[in-house]
DNA sequence: CTCAGTGCAAAGGATTTGCATGCCG
DNA sequence: CGGCATGCAAATCCTTTGCACTGAG
């Protein structure tokens, strides 16, 4: 219930990232503009959940303001993701439909955050039980996020 | 490695919890001031996870800058956990070594927040598996969070 | 007495929005 | 052409901070 449905397995190619972006934004009848297709390649190269000010540093041709507005509706459309780390600045990813369901490190020194990967059975695990909790209350399940928060490398 | 060592187990009695955070506080030094101890009140009667607005409106004793002054002092402590929901407030509870360990239900419209408890041996694996994970990039961990995303029965 | 805690008002800072302009369909 | 996208600057709003005052030890 938490993961996406026939899940198509992360993608790396970036053509095959902009052309599943393209079709379900035309799909939506949303516009693949310029500088949407700059924040998706990125994202795509940046590998990990990244801030705005990163993406910005990233791009000069990114503009704040259109770049949050862009977020948005990649977000809306279920392309991106935005991650509340705790940090002062939000994450960014692309979402689950590309990068297929993962989890995060989060570092709670510097906010810097990677991807890992669980094993299949304790993901379905995790769901049912989950699911059951929720279905105690009355609660309609979405998704589930699992992180592990401490710190990374850099900030031992 | 990621729950509270060895778990005192969820509390439920007031004076129990004031006792408690009375004892931690005085450990490091810190007064357990009458403000403080109406937040952890408050806590505790809550519930659940709730914002500081939430927290304002259920005692009007309460003032904002104190108020997040010592929310801040309390998680500083371990003695309360401040969750980053992506909603635009923060939501606070009283913390694992009080509360024990649990999970949360979010709700992705009013983004109300509340706990449930997994089984003892699925927390396990999640432990082994994430810091295998972990172990793999250098990353050193200190506790997971694993929340369910979905509509709660009053946004459905 | 002393120093941390408190409350008010003001500042800070990430994110959002108003508005005039540019561009794709 | 028409309407969405863009970028700048200004506004928003949660949270933090400065400062003078109060209270506990």
């Amino acid at each position: 219930m938490s993961r996406s449905a026939p899940s198509p397995g992360p993608i790396e190619d970036l053509d095959t990232i902009h052309e599943r972006v393209a079709t379900r934004l035309a799909n939506l009848g949303q516009r693949y503009t310029s500088g949407r297709r700059r924040l998706v390649a990125r994202l795509a190269e940046a590998g990990r959940p990244v801030t705005l000010p990163d993406l910005l540093e990233m791009d000069d041709g990114l503009s704040q303001s259109s770049a949050y507005r862009n977020l948005d509706v990649l977000e809306r459309t279920d392309l991106v993701r935005r991650l509340a780390t705790g940090a002062d600045h939000a994450c960014y990813e692309l979402a689950e439909p590309i990068l297929g369901h993962h989890h995060h490190l989060i570092c709670v020194d510097c906010g810097t955050v990677s991807d890992i990967r669980l094993d299949e059975d304790l993901e379905r695990r995790i769901d049912v039980e989950l699911n059951d909790a929720a279905a105690r209350t009355g609660f309609a399940p979405l998704q589930h996020t699992l992180d592990l928060h401490g710190r990374c490398v850099d900030c031992q």
